[in-house]
DNA sequence: GAATATCTGTTGAATTTTCAACAAAAGGAG
DNA sequence: CTCCTTTTGTTGAAAATTCAACAGATATTC
């Protein structure tokens, strides 16, 4: 568990929460530590929301599959990040998405009872937890807010401009790579693959950006 | 202040917290209360993230506007139901939507400071609070993922078929009401509003559904 | 490095949405 | 009740998206 330590305390699960007592609480929840290959399930659609997860290396995503089998992809969760949080502090019976491994990962998975209840050992630092959770949780809810920015434009060209000076303004530069590709971010933007590259072209030919794989310029 | 007693005894914030401190604790968080009227602006779109609102009466839409000036309805909360809480508890500069009063309404308004974190009298009901409020962010979150359940249908006819069994399976019941007229349903499904008369035109005449105003039968 | 699989860009046709404009219906004010 | 305003439904034309199919580019495997 020591190696993971630096990665975990960029947790906001355990923000203000020194290392020693990590060690300590890590072992009163029974976190378990599993290792996903690309493309593989971390947590199907359906499963029990009892799991709350956190990346300790690679990335997952996060997608929603409907009965005509479209695929929505609602986030990309990388080292540090959390998910499936809201499920589990809500209380719900499953969870509706469902978690790939994006690349070969490495996942802690911390059953959600050890964190909402206090243990019997009364761990006095329980309650920063529960103050990370919630703030944790309402970072989520504003990140939702602004995919719903992106996904209410109308047209490819407003999504994708939308989504791409979202993300360099995250980035705070102009030249950034996304985590997705073609087709992930059509998933990601609700639009068509190929339309979606007819738009990066006319981009391009515009110069408007730059472009090569998954690493994109703002011009 | 003890009239709103029985409707702040549902509010999700306050869960598990018994009249008696609940009285106190309105009088130590200052809590106002403000009255709109329809059509009023709540909280604007870029102004302080300090206040976290409580619907005493009526109701509020929450909106964003892009550039263009088209809408975006993201959600309608209703007596006992909270809003804003997101953007104070992730301790945003400013938010990035606007609360607008759907009909008369009071509004108890509530500066996020003295909920995240402890007054000088050491409240014990304070973590209380602090889990309420981590559940009613998970709660909020579940919400938004039905959301994008929702809009991130491709056609018009999918996205409302798709909300009107939500709302159906929500209210256990086929016959219900809505809270949007045709113009604000639209706008929360991310469509076209004349787009959205003719689908359910044709879906009364295919005899899917019966509709008169804003409530509807699912068949 | 050759063979194979996956990803990306391009095209044209079909479908759908958007937009503007108007008429009918419903609601509110006096 | 009547006038006026707002909401809803309808239409056709323009614009955009989706879909299927394919070719070139890029990775991956052996």
């Amino acid at each position: 568990m020591k190696k993971y330590m630096e990665i975990l305390k960029k947790c906001p699960l355990f923000f203000s929460i020194d290392e020693e007592d990590l060690q300590k609480m890590l072992r009163c929840m029974q976190a378990k530590i599993v290792f996903f290959n690309k493309k593989y399930t971390v947590l199907a659609e359906g499963s029990s929301a009892r799991y709350i997860g956190i990346v300790l290396s690679g990335s997952v995503q996060i997608i929603q599959i409907d009965y005509f089998g479209n695929r929505s992809i609602l986030g990309n969760i990388t080292q540090s990040g959390v998910f499936a949080e809201a499920f589990a502090c809500a209380e719900a019976a499953s969870i509706p998405i469902t978690v790939v491994a994006n690349e070969p990962c490495e996942i802690m998975l911390i059953d959600s009872k050890h964190i909402l209840y206090t243990c019997s050992n009364h761990c006095s630092f329980h309650q920063q937890l529960i103050f990370n959770l919630m703030r944790d949780l309402a970072t989520k809810t504003i990140s939702f807010h602004q995919r719903i920015h992106i996904t209410s434009k109308r047209t490819t060209r407003e999504k994708l401009l939308a989504y791409l000076t979202a993300v360099a303004k995250e980035k705070n530069s102009d030249s950034f790579d996304i985590p997705f590709d073609r087709q992930e971010l059509a998933d990601y933007l609700e639009i068509d693959r190929s339309g979606l590259s007819v738009e990066i072209s006319k981009l391009r030919r515009e110069g408007i950006i730059v472009c090569k794989k998954n690493h994109f310029r703002l011009l």
